[in-house]
DNA sequence: TAGATTGTTAATCGATTAACAATC
DNA sequence: TAGATTGTTAATCGATTAACAATC
């Protein structure tokens, strides 16, 4: 398995986390991407060199290469980066080579969506257990994983060394429920609500930001249309 | 209704769109939380300080200075800026302060989940109409926007003027369904399918992206739980 | 070999943060 | 007034991109 970046000499010490040096989060984001394209491809390419990458995501070539440094794994100059070690490194980098226990929060249409998802387990995540406060739903299978009322909450998150909480329920609930598993020892959240945790410091909270994207989409699109008007002006 | 950027000299013609000046991305993606946050203050508050906003959403007052600067609103010394003028001067540089006619593609669970949200309406988008293959779903109405075959496409998407393609299919069909969407006429797409689109570089494509998200909250769990076997040897 | 690719250093770009005069 | 806040300039930080020697 690819350990990463012995190659980095110079370090300052911050910069190293735990023997490791650290990864820039735009790198961390693009990751499994690379991820992703490796793994479709088929066994016969052994290796893939980081200009072919680069071409395929439209990403720069000096960027790809950068950002296959920080696996640690070594490429062959003329040739390429073996997949296999390229996909070794990346989930080693992620920390994706195993999986880590979550259970998932508000088992609404949302909910439902992510306990479909077939990726996760390939992706450092198993959801073992639901949660929601609608007692038609509670013991109902979906997709094979229990779905439980919240009195359950402490039980099963000890008894599955629960690491992550997905949130899934309604905004307005979420920042109750985020308060609820973190006193119940859940140091990992991966909201789904739209609204912003107030937690302490040391919980790790990542957002999926469907507002941001939003905008971003809106600007974009604002644009266009202002340089479509300025063109019939014209 | 606030008309940006009046304040802003010396700037490169590359930095102007249409007469406004370019907001910075990372820009864009703080504004819908600025503006969640203005939306839930009492009707009491006339003025908001770019230092108390700062101190609530834990971001560095000089950068919520910056950020508002790019909205056109002025803000007043000792004093702060209005709270509806900055709401409005948010939506404006948005697109937010109307809404864009869009279609759902996919309705299942996750497609379900998104029309049932509210707060579309409010963020410069409106779903008119759904799509999906499933025969037992046309036509079934859903938070009474109704579910159509895919046959009816075209169609509905110029009898509506259609701007925002949202796509909420499985991963594996998405790309045939976004270029369908292309081929009626669609420029803007909001993928939520875990995979990247292919298309033509003049389509506007936002993805909301699971898997970045994932990778940042499974690197620093991995982070955190390095730090602690440390401690805990030393 | 020649050409493609590597890893890395230096230059550029862009965003964040610090500093500060102006202001109500 | 004094203190808080503004808008803006300059300094810093960090990521991307360009350039290039080394290499199979």
């Amino acid at each position: 398995m690819a350990k990463g970046n012995m190659t980095n000499k110079n370090l300052k010490p911050d910069e190293i986390v735990n023997g490791e040096s650290k990864i820039p989060r735009p790198t961390l984001m693009r990751l499994p991407k690379y991820l992703e394209y490796l793994r479709r491809l088929s066994v016969e390419e052994e290796f893939i060199s980081a200009s072919q990458l680069a071409r395929d995501l439209n990403l720069q070539s000096t960027q790809v290469r950068k950002d296959l440094a920080t696996t640690g794994v070594i490429g062959v100059p003329k040739v390429g980066h073996g997949v296999k070690e390229l996909i070794a490194g990346i989930e080693s980098c992620l920390n994706w080579d195993s999986s880590v226990n979550a259970i998932l929060i508000g088992v609404g249409n949302l909910g439902m969506a992510i306990l479909g998802y077939e990726g996760f387990q390939n992706n450092g995540i198993k959801i073992v257990s639901s949660f929601d406060v609608k007692s038609e739903l509670i013991r109902k299978n979906s997709e094979n994983i229990s779905v439980n009322c919240m009195d359950r909450l402490k039980e099963i998150i000890i008894d599955n060394s629960i690491s992550i909480a997905i949130i899934t329920t309604p905004a307005s609930v979420a920042q109750k429920v985020a308060e609820e598993v973190v006193a119940c020892g859940i140091n990992a959240i991966w909201n789904f609500a739209p609204t912003k945790l107030q937690l302490s410091k040391d919980i790790i909270v990542e957002n999926i930001d469907m507002y941001s994207s939003l905008a971003l989409l809106s600007y974009k699109l604002k644009e266009y249309e202002n340089i479509n008007k300025l063109q019939v002006k014209e």
